[in-house]
DNA sequence: ATGGTTGCGAAGCAA
């Protein structure tokens, strides 16, 4: 199975690019984020002409996460039913080829020590709440997705002048370290040990060029599927040319004990 | 240099 997460930033700005990227990329699943769609407005036809079914959990203007699938999409769930949905449409579970995934968009945080940074932080621990309530670490679990966290200093392209800043301090660390302790591994890092390889970069001030990003999409799986990753890749490429997200895609590539039927 | 750029929606907010 070939998983993949894209924060798009507006899928209405992005469709054309992401259909196209599909073509090419062939992933099985792909988690979205920051649709800024309404569910109405989802393009799920767009998606079924590629073969693939999808689901949306979006407000509108903000936020908005989806999955999208060619093998399979069953017991879709939409955000926490919980306090945490407070912080918007950020959670959409599904079941595609017997993995249940997760397409998560972790708030933002704004600045260190603000209310929205403490809601970051509570966010994730409801997702940890979420998953000990609904899986176990031995079934096959991928939570992918935006998660504004750096797990580690090598996934900033300066640590030392970031010391204190949003999506690299103990605190958030902490709070991903949290939920990945229920049984989940960072499955780009089983394969890619390389510092300087990065997922987002701002808009602002050339900082792809200047290779400043961070890795902050992240796909994240438990033990029975890391025993099977094969492979993973930040496509660099979508941040280049027209119109680009500021993030770039991540694929994992997961061996299946059998053949994931095509549809 | 508290800047810079993009998207949404039609001014300012969020990232």
């Amino acid at each position: 199975m070939r998983i993949a997460t894209w924060n798009v930033n507006s899928l209405k700005a992005r469709l054309e690019r992401v259909t196209a990227w599909m073509a090419e990329a062939r992933p099985d699943v792909l988690c979205l984020q920051e649709t800024k769609l309404a569910d109405a407005a989802f393009p799920s036809a767009a998606f079924e002409a590629l073969g693939y079914q999808s689901a949306h959990h979006g407000d509108g203007q903000w936020n908005g996460v989806a999955v999208v699938s060619r093998v399979g999409l069953d017991d879709v769930r939409p955000g926490f039913g919980g306090p945490a949905d407070a912080a918007g449409c950020r959670l959409l579970a599904a079941t595609c080829a017997g993995v249940r995934v997760h397409s998560v968009y972790v708030p933002n945080g704004r600045s260190v020590g603000s209310e929205h940074f403490e809601e970051k932080l509570r966010w994730f621990a409801a997702l940890r709440e979420l998953l000990g309530s609904c899986c176990s670490p031995g079934d096959p679990i991928a939570v992918c997705g935006d998660v504004n966290v750096a797990p580690e200093d090598h996934d900033v392209w300066d640590p030392a002048a970031l010391v204190g800043s949003t999506h690299v301090t103990v605190e958030e660390r902490q709070a991903l370290a949290d939920l990945c302790s229920w049984g989940l591994v960072d499955a780009f890092r089983l394969h890619q040990p390389d510092a300087g390889i990065y997922s987002w970069w701002d808009y602002r001030g050339g900082s792809f060029h200047r290779r400043q990003g961070m890795r902050i999409d992240l796909v994240l799986v438990s033990q029975p599927l890391a025993e099977r990753v094969s492979w993973a890749l930040v496509d660099r490429n979508e941040r280049k040319g027209a119109q680009p997200s500021d993030h770039a895609p991540v694929l994992v590539d997961i061996a299946c004990a059998e053949p994931v039927p095509a549809r």
